[in-house]
DNA sequence: CGAGTGGCTATACGTGTGTATAGCATTCTA
DNA sequence: TAGAATGCTATACACACGTATAGCCACTCG
Protein backbone atom coordinates (compact mmCIF):
# COMPACT_ATOMS: atom_id res chain seq x y z
CA UNK A 1 0.00 0.00 0.00
CA UNK A 2 2.58 2.43 1.07
CA UNK A 3 5.32 1.17 -1.87
CA UNK A 4 3.45 3.59 -3.98
CA UNK A 5 4.56 6.60 -5.04
CA UNK A 6 2.99 9.78 -3.06
CA UNK A 7 1.63 11.03 -6.48
CA UNK A 8 -0.30 7.80 -6.59
CA UNK A 9 -1.24 7.82 -3.12
CA UNK A 10 -2.44 10.87 -3.20
CA UNK A 11 -4.82 10.07 -6.62
CA UNK A 12 -5.93 7.19 -4.91
CA UNK A 13 -6.94 9.02 -1.47
CA UNK A 14 -8.58 11.42 -3.14
CA UNK A 15 -11.08 8.67 -5.06
CA UNK A 16 -11.63 7.34 -1.39
CA UNK A 17 -12.21 10.95 -0.15
CA UNK A 18 -14.70 11.36 -2.88
CA UNK A 19 -16.43 8.21 -2.84
CA UNK A 20 -16.55 8.59 0.92
CA UNK A 21 -17.88 12.06 1.58
CA UNK A 22 -18.64 13.31 -1.53
CA UNK A 23 -16.62 15.93 -4.18
CA UNK A 24 -16.50 18.63 -2.11
CA UNK A 25 -13.98 16.66 0.20
CA UNK A 26 -11.23 19.37 0.86
CA UNK A 27 -7.89 19.20 -0.49
CA UNK A 28 -6.72 19.53 3.05
CA UNK A 29 -8.82 16.23 3.82
CA UNK A 30 -7.57 14.49 0.96
CA UNK A 31 -3.80 15.67 2.05
CA UNK A 32 -4.35 14.12 5.47
CA UNK A 33 -5.90 10.80 4.03
CA UNK A 34 -2.93 10.39 1.92
CA UNK A 35 -0.51 11.53 4.92
CA UNK A 36 0.94 14.58 3.06
CA UNK A 37 0.81 18.27 2.81
CA UNK A 38 -1.70 20.44 1.19
CA UNK A 39 0.99 21.59 -0.85
CA UNK A 40 2.03 18.97 -2.16
CA UNK A 41 -1.37 17.97 -3.68
CA UNK A 42 -0.68 21.56 -5.82
CA UNK A 43 2.56 20.19 -6.41
CA UNK A 44 1.79 17.03 -8.37
CA UNK A 45 -1.53 18.18 -10.15
CA UNK A 46 -1.98 21.84 -10.31
CA UNK A 47 -5.19 22.43 -9.10
CA UNK A 48 -8.18 20.38 -7.16
CA UNK A 49 -10.17 20.38 -11.01
CA UNK A 50 -6.91 18.40 -12.28
CA UNK A 51 -6.55 16.41 -9.75
CA UNK A 52 -10.77 15.61 -9.71
CA UNK A 53 -9.92 15.02 -13.58
CA UNK A 54 -7.18 12.51 -13.44
CA UNK A 55 -9.53 10.82 -10.72
CA UNK A 56 -11.82 10.35 -13.47
CA UNK A 57 -9.64 8.77 -15.63
CA UNK A 58 -7.91 6.64 -13.34
CA UNK A 59 -11.76 5.57 -12.42
CA UNK A 60 -12.51 4.91 -16.13
CA UNK A 61 -9.71 3.39 -16.58
CA UNK A 62 -10.18 0.36 -13.58
CA UNK A 63 -13.93 0.08 -14.78
CA UNK A 64 -12.43 -0.62 -18.02
CA UNK A 65 -9.96 -3.12 -17.12
CA UNK A 66 -12.48 -5.49 -15.44
CA UNK A 67 -14.65 -5.02 -18.16
CA UNK A 68 -17.12 -7.41 -17.30
CA UNK A 69 -16.82 -10.17 -19.96
CA UNK A 70 -19.75 -12.09 -18.18
CA UNK A 71 -22.60 -9.96 -18.30
CA UNK A 72 -25.39 -11.57 -15.94
CA UNK A 73 -28.84 -10.89 -15.42
CA UNK A 74 -30.17 -7.88 -14.10
CA UNK A 75 -27.87 -4.80 -14.21
CA UNK A 76 -27.88 -4.78 -10.76
CA UNK A 77 -26.25 -8.10 -10.60
CA UNK A 78 -23.35 -6.85 -13.18
CA UNK A 79 -22.61 -3.93 -11.13
CA UNK A 80 -22.61 -6.24 -8.36
CA UNK A 81 -19.68 -7.98 -10.26
CA UNK A 82 -17.98 -4.44 -10.48
CA UNK A 83 -17.77 -3.81 -6.70
CA UNK A 84 -16.67 -7.56 -6.62
CA UNK A 85 -13.99 -7.51 -8.33
CA UNK A 86 -12.89 -3.94 -7.06
CA UNK A 87 -11.90 -5.87 -4.33
CA UNK A 88 -14.42 -3.74 -1.90
CA UNK A 89 -12.65 -0.54 -3.07
CA UNK A 90 -14.02 2.74 -3.75
CA UNK A 91 -14.15 2.42 -7.34
CA UNK A 92 -17.65 1.75 -7.56
CA UNK A 93 -18.78 4.38 -4.66
CA UNK A 94 -16.93 6.96 -6.86
CA UNK A 95 -18.81 5.65 -9.61
CA UNK A 96 -21.99 6.07 -8.13
CA UNK A 97 -21.10 9.44 -6.98
CA UNK A 98 -20.84 10.60 -10.20
CA UNK A 99 -23.64 9.21 -11.50
CA UNK A 100 -25.57 10.67 -9.38
CA UNK A 101 -24.03 14.15 -9.56
CA UNK A 102 -23.97 13.85 -13.58
CA UNK A 103 -20.45 13.44 -13.96
CA UNK A 104 -18.37 12.78 -16.83
CA UNK A 105 -17.34 9.36 -14.97
CA UNK A 106 -21.16 8.71 -14.67
CA UNK A 107 -22.04 9.38 -18.00
CA UNK A 108 -19.27 7.49 -19.08
CA UNK A 109 -20.48 4.80 -17.06
CA UNK A 110 -24.26 4.27 -17.67
CA UNK A 111 -23.52 4.52 -21.56
CA UNK A 112 -21.04 0.96 -20.85
CA UNK A 113 -23.63 -0.55 -19.22
CA UNK A 114 -26.39 0.39 -21.74
CA UNK A 115 -24.08 -0.81 -24.05
CA UNK A 116 -23.38 -4.50 -22.46
CA UNK A 117 -26.78 -4.34 -21.81
CA UNK A 118 -27.28 -3.97 -25.54
CA UNK A 119 -25.16 -7.33 -26.14
CA UNK A 120 -26.46 -9.24 -23.31
CA UNK A 121 -30.50 -8.90 -23.97
CA UNK A 122 -30.10 -9.02 -27.56
CA UNK A 123 -28.44 -12.41 -26.99
CA UNK A 124 -30.75 -13.47 -24.68
CA UNK A 125 -33.66 -11.74 -27.07
CA UNK A 126 -32.18 -14.49 -29.87
CA UNK A 127 -32.29 -17.37 -27.50
CA UNK A 128 -35.54 -16.72 -26.52
CA UNK A 129 -35.06 -16.04 -23.06
CA UNK A 130 -35.78 -12.90 -23.01
CA UNK A 131 -38.97 -11.27 -24.92
CA UNK A 132 -38.57 -8.69 -27.76
CA UNK A 133 -39.59 -5.21 -27.63
CA UNK A 134 -41.15 -2.87 -29.44
CA UNK A 135 -38.65 -0.09 -28.76
CA UNK A 136 -35.38 -1.99 -28.09
CA UNK A 137 -32.96 0.83 -27.29
CA UNK A 138 -35.53 2.30 -25.41
CA UNK A 139 -36.06 -0.20 -23.23
CA UNK A 140 -32.21 -0.84 -22.55
CA UNK A 141 -31.90 2.54 -21.73
CA UNK A 142 -34.98 2.22 -19.04
CA UNK A 143 -33.45 -1.07 -17.73
CA UNK A 144 -30.07 0.48 -17.35
CA UNK A 145 -31.03 4.36 -15.63
CA UNK A 146 -34.06 2.61 -13.34
CA UNK A 147 -31.80 -0.04 -11.86
CA UNK A 148 -28.89 1.81 -11.31
CA UNK A 149 -31.39 5.38 -10.46
CA UNK A 150 -33.14 2.79 -8.18
CA UNK A 151 -29.93 1.65 -6.40
CA UNK A 152 -28.88 4.95 -5.53
CA UNK A 153 -32.81 5.92 -3.99
CA UNK A 154 -32.98 2.85 -2.03
CA UNK A 155 -29.40 3.37 -0.76
CA UNK A 156 -31.29 7.67 -0.11
CA UNK A 157 -33.90 5.70 1.47
CA UNK A 158 -32.15 3.64 4.20
CA UNK A 159 -29.70 6.35 5.29
CA UNK A 160 -26.38 5.48 3.27
CA UNK A 161 -24.13 8.50 3.13
CA UNK A 162 -20.90 6.75 2.52
CA UNK A 163 -20.20 4.97 -0.56
CA UNK A 164 -16.70 3.51 0.28
CA UNK A 165 -17.26 0.09 0.88
CA UNK A 166 -19.08 -0.86 -2.63
CA UNK A 167 -19.82 -4.13 -2.15
CA UNK A 168 -21.83 -3.68 1.03
CA UNK A 169 -24.02 -0.94 -0.81
CA UNK A 170 -24.46 -3.99 -3.64
CA UNK A 171 -25.34 -5.72 -0.83
CA UNK A 172 -27.97 -3.72 0.95
CA UNK A 173 -29.65 -3.28 -2.17
CA UNK A 174 -29.94 -6.68 -3.53
CA UNK A 175 -31.16 -7.82 -0.48
CA UNK A 176 -34.54 -5.91 -0.06
CA UNK A 177 -34.37 -5.93 -4.08
CA UNK A 178 -33.64 -9.01 -5.98
CA UNK A 179 -36.78 -10.97 -5.24
CA UNK A 180 -39.01 -8.20 -6.35
CA UNK A 181 -36.93 -7.70 -9.45
CA UNK A 182 -37.02 -10.79 -10.57
CA UNK A 183 -40.70 -11.23 -9.99
CA UNK A 184 -41.40 -8.38 -12.00
CA UNK A 185 -39.60 -9.16 -14.61
CA UNK A 186 -40.99 -12.71 -14.87
CA UNK A 187 -44.99 -12.02 -14.58
CA UNK A 188 -45.05 -8.03 -15.34
CA UNK A 189 -47.16 -6.02 -13.10
CA UNK A 190 -50.15 -5.41 -14.67
CA UNK A 191 -52.41 -8.78 -15.71
CA UNK A 192 -53.56 -7.46 -18.99
CA UNK A 193 -52.52 -4.96 -22.02
CA UNK A 194 -55.30 -2.35 -21.90
CA UNK A 195 -53.45 0.47 -20.59
CA UNK A 196 -50.60 -0.51 -23.23
CA UNK A 197 -53.35 -0.91 -25.67
CA UNK A 198 -54.71 2.97 -24.85
CA UNK A 199 -51.10 4.46 -24.75
CA UNK A 200 -50.08 3.20 -27.78
CA UNK A 201 -53.18 3.98 -29.73
CA UNK A 202 -53.32 7.44 -27.82
CA UNK A 203 -49.40 8.47 -29.64
CA UNK A 204 -50.67 6.76 -32.95
CA UNK A 205 -51.41 10.15 -34.32
CA UNK A 206 -48.18 11.51 -33.54
CA UNK A 207 -45.45 12.19 -35.89
CA UNK A 208 -42.87 10.32 -34.16
CA UNK A 209 -44.96 6.76 -33.73
CA UNK A 210 -43.26 4.25 -31.78
CA UNK A 211 -42.42 0.70 -33.89
CA UNK A 212 -45.03 -0.55 -31.39
CA UNK A 213 -45.92 -4.34 -31.74
CA UNK A 214 -49.06 -4.79 -28.97
CA UNK A 215 -48.62 -7.65 -27.19
CA UNK A 216 -51.41 -9.93 -25.83
CA UNK A 217 -52.27 -10.13 -22.16
CA UNK A 218 -50.09 -12.56 -20.70
CA UNK A 219 -52.51 -14.97 -19.00
CA UNK B 1 -46.31 38.32 -8.13
CA UNK B 2 -44.62 41.29 -6.06
CA UNK B 3 -47.41 41.72 -3.57
CA UNK B 4 -46.08 39.08 -1.65
CA UNK B 5 -44.07 40.01 1.30
CA UNK B 6 -40.68 39.97 1.16
CA UNK B 7 -39.99 37.30 3.32
CA UNK B 8 -41.71 35.05 1.26
CA UNK B 9 -40.62 36.40 -1.61
CA UNK B 10 -37.12 35.61 -0.31
CA UNK B 11 -38.31 32.01 0.48
CA UNK B 12 -39.44 31.28 -2.59
CA UNK B 13 -36.41 32.87 -5.09
CA UNK B 14 -34.00 30.29 -2.51
CA UNK B 15 -36.47 27.65 -3.70
CA UNK B 16 -35.95 28.73 -7.48
CA UNK B 17 -32.36 28.91 -6.88
CA UNK B 18 -32.07 25.67 -5.27
CA UNK B 19 -34.48 24.24 -8.42
CA UNK B 20 -32.36 25.83 -10.60
CA UNK B 21 -28.76 25.54 -9.44
CA UNK B 22 -28.71 23.14 -6.36
CA UNK B 23 -28.41 23.54 -2.94
CA UNK B 24 -25.10 25.05 -3.09
CA UNK B 25 -26.66 28.41 -3.92
CA UNK B 26 -25.00 31.42 -2.88
CA UNK B 27 -27.16 33.72 -0.19
CA UNK B 28 -25.70 36.74 -2.64
CA UNK B 29 -27.36 34.63 -5.80
CA UNK B 30 -31.11 33.94 -3.68
CA UNK B 31 -31.04 37.97 -2.38
CA UNK B 32 -30.44 38.80 -6.29
CA UNK B 33 -33.06 36.64 -8.09
CA UNK B 34 -35.03 37.80 -5.24
CA UNK B 35 -34.09 42.02 -5.63
CA UNK B 36 -33.10 42.23 -2.06
CA UNK B 37 -29.54 42.64 -0.42
CA UNK B 38 -28.18 39.79 1.05
CA UNK B 39 -28.07 41.07 4.20
CA UNK B 40 -32.35 41.03 4.80
CA UNK B 41 -31.77 37.27 4.33
CA UNK B 42 -30.28 37.07 7.30
CA UNK B 43 -32.04 39.83 9.55
CA UNK B 44 -35.28 37.26 8.27
CA UNK B 45 -34.13 33.71 8.60
CA UNK B 46 -31.06 33.99 10.89
CA UNK B 47 -29.04 31.76 8.70
CA UNK B 48 -28.92 30.17 5.58
CA UNK B 49 -29.46 26.65 7.05
CA UNK B 50 -32.95 28.22 8.42
CA UNK B 51 -33.68 29.29 5.00
CA UNK B 52 -33.05 25.85 3.65
CA UNK B 53 -35.01 24.35 6.61
CA UNK B 54 -37.66 26.97 5.88
CA UNK B 55 -37.78 26.08 2.15
CA UNK B 56 -37.95 22.68 2.99
CA UNK B 57 -40.87 22.97 4.88
CA UNK B 58 -42.60 24.64 2.11
CA UNK B 59 -42.09 22.34 -0.27
CA UNK B 60 -43.75 20.17 1.76
CA UNK B 61 -46.56 21.98 2.83
CA UNK B 62 -47.10 22.41 -1.22
CA UNK B 63 -46.59 18.55 -1.74
CA UNK B 64 -48.88 17.72 0.57
CA UNK B 65 -51.60 20.41 -0.44
CA UNK B 66 -52.15 19.28 -4.12
CA UNK B 67 -51.85 15.77 -2.25
CA UNK B 68 -52.57 13.63 -5.17
CA UNK B 69 -56.35 12.58 -4.80
CA UNK B 70 -56.52 10.27 -8.23
CA UNK B 71 -53.36 8.49 -8.43
CA UNK B 72 -52.60 6.97 -12.05
CA UNK B 73 -50.97 4.29 -13.41
CA UNK B 74 -47.30 4.65 -12.82
CA UNK B 75 -45.71 6.26 -10.13
CA UNK B 76 -43.79 8.32 -13.12
CA UNK B 77 -47.83 9.54 -14.20
CA UNK B 78 -48.53 10.71 -10.49
CA UNK B 79 -45.39 12.85 -10.67
CA UNK B 80 -46.69 14.19 -13.62
CA UNK B 81 -49.76 15.25 -12.10
CA UNK B 82 -47.86 16.89 -9.37
CA UNK B 83 -45.36 19.20 -11.78
CA UNK B 84 -48.52 19.89 -13.87
CA UNK B 85 -50.82 21.31 -10.65
CA UNK B 86 -47.83 23.06 -9.49
CA UNK B 87 -48.05 25.59 -12.74
CA UNK B 88 -45.05 24.21 -13.69
CA UNK B 89 -42.89 25.94 -10.75
CA UNK B 90 -39.98 24.57 -9.23
CA UNK B 91 -41.22 22.73 -7.08
CA UNK B 92 -40.56 19.85 -7.99
CA UNK B 93 -37.31 20.36 -9.10
CA UNK B 94 -36.77 21.23 -5.46
CA UNK B 95 -38.29 17.93 -4.48
CA UNK B 96 -35.80 16.04 -7.42
CA UNK B 97 -32.91 17.91 -5.76
CA UNK B 98 -33.34 16.97 -2.03
CA UNK B 99 -34.29 13.41 -3.56
CA UNK B 100 -31.40 13.15 -5.77
CA UNK B 101 -28.71 14.33 -2.41
CA UNK B 102 -30.65 12.56 -0.45
CA UNK B 103 -32.12 15.42 1.72
CA UNK B 104 -35.06 15.82 4.26
CA UNK B 105 -37.96 16.34 1.58
CA UNK B 106 -36.32 13.49 -0.70
CA UNK B 107 -37.03 11.32 1.91
CA UNK B 108 -40.89 11.56 2.91
CA UNK B 109 -41.23 12.67 -0.72
CA UNK B 110 -40.74 9.09 -1.49
CA UNK B 111 -42.08 7.73 1.58
CA UNK B 112 -45.48 9.51 0.49
CA UNK B 113 -45.01 8.16 -2.76
CA UNK B 114 -45.13 4.35 -1.29
CA UNK B 115 -47.78 5.07 0.74
CA UNK B 116 -49.51 6.53 -1.88
CA UNK B 117 -48.99 3.40 -4.65
CA UNK B 118 -49.73 1.46 -1.35
CA UNK B 119 -53.05 2.08 -1.97
CA UNK B 120 -53.37 2.32 -5.68
CA UNK B 121 -51.87 -0.93 -6.19
CA UNK B 122 -53.35 -2.50 -3.32
CA UNK B 123 -56.42 -1.59 -4.89
CA UNK B 124 -56.04 -2.53 -8.66
CA UNK B 125 -54.54 -5.51 -7.49
CA UNK B 126 -57.80 -6.39 -5.37
CA UNK B 127 -59.38 -5.72 -8.76
CA UNK B 128 -57.41 -7.58 -10.39
CA UNK B 129 -55.63 -5.49 -13.17
CA UNK B 130 -52.62 -5.63 -11.20
CA UNK B 131 -50.81 -8.71 -10.09
CA UNK B 132 -49.88 -9.82 -6.75
CA UNK B 133 -46.66 -9.81 -5.26
CA UNK B 134 -44.63 -12.01 -3.22
CA UNK B 135 -43.11 -9.11 -1.01
CA UNK B 136 -45.66 -6.62 -1.87
CA UNK B 137 -43.96 -3.66 0.21
CA UNK B 138 -40.25 -4.68 -1.62
CA UNK B 139 -42.18 -4.37 -5.03
CA UNK B 140 -43.74 -0.86 -3.98
CA UNK B 141 -40.36 0.64 -2.68
CA UNK B 142 -38.56 -0.60 -5.88
CA UNK B 143 -41.37 0.75 -8.09
CA UNK B 144 -41.17 3.66 -6.62
CA UNK B 145 -37.17 4.02 -5.98
CA UNK B 146 -37.05 2.95 -10.09
CA UNK B 147 -38.91 5.52 -11.36
CA UNK B 148 -38.00 8.39 -9.44
CA UNK B 149 -34.44 7.18 -9.90
CA UNK B 150 -34.21 6.20 -13.28
CA UNK B 151 -35.86 9.88 -14.01
CA UNK B 152 -33.14 11.67 -12.46
CA UNK B 153 -30.55 9.30 -14.18
CA UNK B 154 -32.70 9.92 -17.70
CA UNK B 155 -32.32 13.46 -17.18
CA UNK B 156 -28.54 13.23 -16.42
CA UNK B 157 -27.58 11.24 -19.62
CA UNK B 158 -29.56 13.97 -21.35
CA UNK B 159 -27.12 16.47 -19.78
CA UNK B 160 -30.33 18.11 -18.13
CA UNK B 161 -28.90 20.20 -14.52
CA UNK B 162 -31.56 22.86 -14.64
CA UNK B 163 -34.45 21.36 -12.64
CA UNK B 164 -36.23 24.64 -12.47
CA UNK B 165 -39.35 23.85 -15.32
CA UNK B 166 -40.78 20.65 -13.63
CA UNK B 167 -43.47 19.93 -16.73
CA UNK B 168 -40.21 20.21 -18.70
CA UNK B 169 -38.80 17.72 -16.81
CA UNK B 170 -41.58 15.33 -17.03
CA UNK B 171 -42.47 15.83 -20.36
CA UNK B 172 -38.83 14.93 -21.72
CA UNK B 173 -38.21 11.89 -19.38
CA UNK B 174 -42.39 10.19 -19.93
CA UNK B 175 -41.51 11.06 -23.95
CA UNK B 176 -38.60 8.43 -23.81
CA UNK B 177 -40.19 6.43 -21.26
CA UNK B 178 -43.55 5.50 -21.08
CA UNK B 179 -43.92 3.12 -23.85
CA UNK B 180 -41.76 0.84 -23.12
CA UNK B 181 -42.35 1.28 -18.96
CA UNK B 182 -45.92 0.36 -19.62
CA UNK B 183 -44.66 -2.71 -21.89
CA UNK B 184 -42.44 -3.70 -19.20
CA UNK B 185 -45.53 -3.64 -16.87
CA UNK B 186 -47.66 -5.33 -18.90
CA UNK B 187 -45.24 -8.31 -20.53
CA UNK B 188 -42.50 -8.14 -18.19
CA UNK B 189 -39.04 -9.23 -19.48
CA UNK B 190 -38.12 -13.30 -19.28
CA UNK B 191 -40.07 -15.26 -21.21
CA UNK B 192 -40.19 -18.03 -18.22
CA UNK B 193 -39.46 -18.27 -14.50
CA UNK B 194 -36.35 -20.11 -14.19
CA UNK B 195 -34.35 -17.87 -13.02
CA UNK B 196 -36.34 -16.65 -10.28
CA UNK B 197 -37.30 -20.24 -9.81
CA UNK B 198 -33.39 -20.61 -8.79
CA UNK B 199 -33.48 -17.51 -7.21
CA UNK B 200 -36.13 -18.79 -4.97
CA UNK B 201 -34.62 -21.93 -4.67
CA UNK B 202 -31.07 -20.60 -3.58
CA UNK B 203 -32.43 -18.48 -0.75
CA UNK B 204 -34.49 -21.02 0.50
CA UNK B 205 -32.30 -22.36 3.58
CA UNK B 206 -31.73 -18.39 4.59
CA UNK B 207 -33.09 -17.46 8.00
CA UNK B 208 -35.17 -14.73 6.51
CA UNK B 209 -36.84 -16.14 3.71
CA UNK B 210 -39.39 -14.29 1.36
CA UNK B 211 -42.73 -15.24 1.41
CA UNK B 212 -42.27 -16.19 -2.06
CA UNK B 213 -45.17 -18.25 -4.14
CA UNK B 214 -43.29 -18.56 -7.14
CA UNK B 215 -45.15 -17.85 -10.03
CA UNK B 216 -45.46 -20.14 -13.12
CA UNK B 217 -44.27 -18.55 -16.76
CA UNK B 218 -46.30 -16.06 -18.54
CA UNK B 219 -47.24 -17.59 -21.53
C1' DC C 1 33.24 16.34 -1.52
C1' DG C 2 29.95 19.64 -3.11
C1' DA C 3 26.58 21.52 -5.89
C1' DG C 4 22.28 20.73 -7.85
C1' DT C 5 17.81 18.56 -8.24
C1' DG C 6 13.41 16.71 -6.98
C1' DG C 7 10.14 15.50 -3.36
C1' DC C 8 8.06 17.57 0.30
C1' DT C 9 6.51 20.97 4.18
C1' DA C 10 5.20 25.27 6.32
C1' DT C 11 3.39 29.45 5.72
C1' DA C 12 1.11 33.02 3.54
C1' DC C 13 -2.16 35.11 0.22
C1' DG C 14 -6.50 36.08 -2.19
C1' DT C 15 -11.13 35.09 -2.72
C1' DG C 16 -15.78 33.82 -1.83
C1' DT C 17 -18.81 32.57 1.61
C1' DG C 18 -22.03 33.08 5.65
C1' DT C 19 -22.92 36.34 9.03
C1' DA C 20 -22.79 40.44 12.24
C1' DT C 21 -23.22 45.45 12.79
C1' DA C 22 -24.45 50.06 12.07
C1' DG C 23 -27.29 53.09 10.00
C1' DC C 24 -31.09 54.86 7.01
C1' DA C 25 -35.85 55.49 5.52
C1' DT C 26 -40.62 54.83 5.96
C1' DT C 27 -44.59 54.09 8.34
C1' DC C 28 -47.39 53.50 12.23
C1' DT C 29 -48.80 55.34 16.68
C1' DA C 30 -49.79 58.25 20.62
C1' DT D 1 -46.23 66.13 14.99
C1' DA D 2 -42.65 63.62 17.64
C1' DG D 3 -40.96 59.30 18.44
C1' DA D 4 -40.29 54.73 17.87
C1' DA D 5 -40.55 50.49 15.57
C1' DT D 6 -39.90 48.06 11.32
C1' DG D 7 -38.05 46.85 6.90
C1' DC D 8 -34.14 47.27 4.50
C1' DT D 9 -29.18 48.44 2.80
C1' DA D 10 -24.24 48.96 2.97
C1' DT D 11 -20.25 47.67 4.97
C1' DA D 12 -17.33 44.95 7.56
C1' DC D 13 -15.70 40.68 9.75
C1' DA D 14 -14.30 35.85 10.35
C1' DC D 15 -13.44 31.78 8.29
C1' DA D 16 -12.47 28.06 5.08
C1' DC D 17 -11.03 27.07 0.84
C1' DG D 18 -7.84 26.66 -3.24
C1' DT D 19 -3.49 28.08 -4.40
C1' DA D 20 1.20 30.37 -4.59
C1' DT D 21 5.78 30.90 -2.48
C1' DA D 22 9.86 29.99 -0.07
C1' DG D 23 12.65 26.91 1.89
C1' DC D 24 14.27 22.30 3.77
C1' DC D 25 16.01 17.68 3.33
C1' DA D 26 17.87 13.83 1.09
C1' DC D 27 19.84 11.86 -2.60
C1' DT D 28 22.55 11.75 -6.81
C1' DC D 29 26.11 12.71 -9.85
C1' DG D 30 30.32 14.91 -11.42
Amino acid sequence: MDDLTARARIRDSAIDAFAATGFDATVRQIAARAGVSAGLITHHFGSKDALRLECDAEVLRRILELKVDTIRMSPTQAVGRIAELDQYGSTFGYTLRSVREGGEVGRVFLRGMIDDAREYVGAAEASGMIRPSGDPEARLELLVTQSIGGMLLQLNLQGITDFSNGAELIQIVSNSTSFVLLELYTQGLLTDSSILDAYVEQVAGASTEPTATTTGSNK
